[in-house]
DNA sequence: CGCCAGTTTGAAATAGATCAAGCCCTGTGG
DNA sequence: CCACAGGGCTTGATCTATTTCAAACTGGCG
């Protein structure tokens, strides 16, 4: 399984990104927009279920995910699983590699994805020449931080019906902000997922959102989950959301 | 209780800074080493159990840690508290304040902890001046990341002694990398923040640490725990250990 | 048709929480 | 010098959330 196809040598044109104009995104300068333009290598697609990153390889590559749906995790020896977060477009990926010389963790396709690829030896290029963007992938990584200083909130403190609230309360204000529902409020996602991410057994999962459903907050449909309740499923998991604002992206 | 004495205006001059000759962290050119001195705006000295930082403030300062030991946490609204990180010298903290506007997380201080002042305002003319030390907080960023990462594994998916385990051998080797123990291999803790730490009881924590001083991996002493054998520690947890390398820090 | 991944359910086992006390040490105030 | 209060640690007993085990159901798909 988890094979990936080869990278295009097709490439959408920055300046046609379907990101830039969601309103969730902050405007570029022409300036920026030619330099990543000339930064961006190519595209990456794959399909549901492929493996982007694995853990301990050395990738010459960045990426920001232009479509989709993945999760980024990691394995205990005997096969233990931890979701860590969960990525969507916008989203830059692999930049841990470029600190620890090797990835420290996995990045598997919820959905097909297509991805902007980088050049990683070109990062310190974009250091120097514009700070504004330097600036923006601290930004990103510090925001990461904060997704996973809450994550760990809730593995850590919150009981399993709140973590279940949360976590779908969670991805669901994610997938609003980047405007990503048209009517169906669909998460794709598996049972098994939210176990691995929540860290419960999937037997109890199971039963955990069964209380969900039975309370009409959301519906477990063929592979994934509706949302019909977002507001309430903050309120279960005491959760303020992810704060409005625009953010930057690569 | 929480006060905090005010900034002093004496400052360590950054060229004699005591972090700098570890070979922990990595060499400044003169020409950064400069411009950080100015960036410094002052020191901060606080007593054990002072709070440095807390969630919903806006603070005008980010800090680094000069001495000390002290933790990142979050709580939900009932009480219930959660422990993201330890700070140790070198760290940086309140980035997170630059991106969301407010903090969302505290700080308090472990053992009385001394911190370099500098003043967020100033931050992009770094990015502006020396993009080296702008890669360099994007890295401190992505560690802080990583470690995370390692933490969210460990509750979602260790046991009770593993996790445990994990957690004493990882501030262990930050000390060891910091060259922080002068025989005595003493962290200064107490069970209730491990319970925090952990996601745990603090009386199910007592029990499983215990379990751990019956194997002469660790002994509980007064105001602490010292570690008696690291290796077997990282071996129960299956832990590979932070890295070896160098760091940068501002 | 039969297989497979994902979901569902019930019953038994257990890790960890909660409750309740007691202990030790240090600091404080009479 | 003693009394006592408080924080942190320890321990045993009981309770419960969650895991594990086992089995069956569903809907696609070759």
């Amino acid at each position: 399984m988890a094979t990936s196809k080869p990278i295009h040598s097709f490439k959408t044109p920055c300046e046609q990104c379907p990101l830039r104009p969601l309103p969730h995104f902050r405007e570029f300068s022409r300036d920026e927009l030619e330099f990543v333009s000339h930064f961006k290598r190519g595209e990456l697609a794959v399909d549901a279920g492929s493996t982007i990153l694995v853990e301990g390889a050395h990738s010459a590559h960045l990426f920001t995910v232009l479509a989709g749906w993945g999760f980024r995790y990691k394995m205990l020896e005997d096969g233990r699983r931890q979701i860590l977060n969960y990525i969507m477009p916008g989203d830059l990926i692999g930049l841990q590699g470029t600190i620890a010389g090797e990835m420290q963790h996995s990045v598997e396709a919820l959905s097909s994805v297509s991805l902007c690829v980088f050049e990683r030896d070109r990062l310190m290029t974009l250091y120097n020449k514009h700070p504004s963007l330097a600036f923006d992938i601290t930004w990103i990584a510090a925001r990461e931080e904060r997704i996973l200083d809450e994550h760990l909130l809730s593995i850590g403190r919150r009981t399993a019906l709140e973590r279940a609230a949360y976590l779908i309360a969670f991805l669901f204000e994610r997938g609003r902000q980047l405007s990503l529902f048209n009517g169906r409020k669909f998460i794709p996602i598996t049972q098994q997922h939210i176990a691995d991410t929540l860290g419960l057994s999937i037997v109890h999962t199971n039963k955990t959102l069964k209380k969900l459903s039975e309370r009409r907050l959301i519906r477990w449909q063929e592979g994934g989950c509706e949302v019909l309740n977002g507001e309430e499923l903050m309120a279960i998991a005491g959760w303020e959301g992810l704060g409005e604002g625009k953010r930057p992206f690569i």
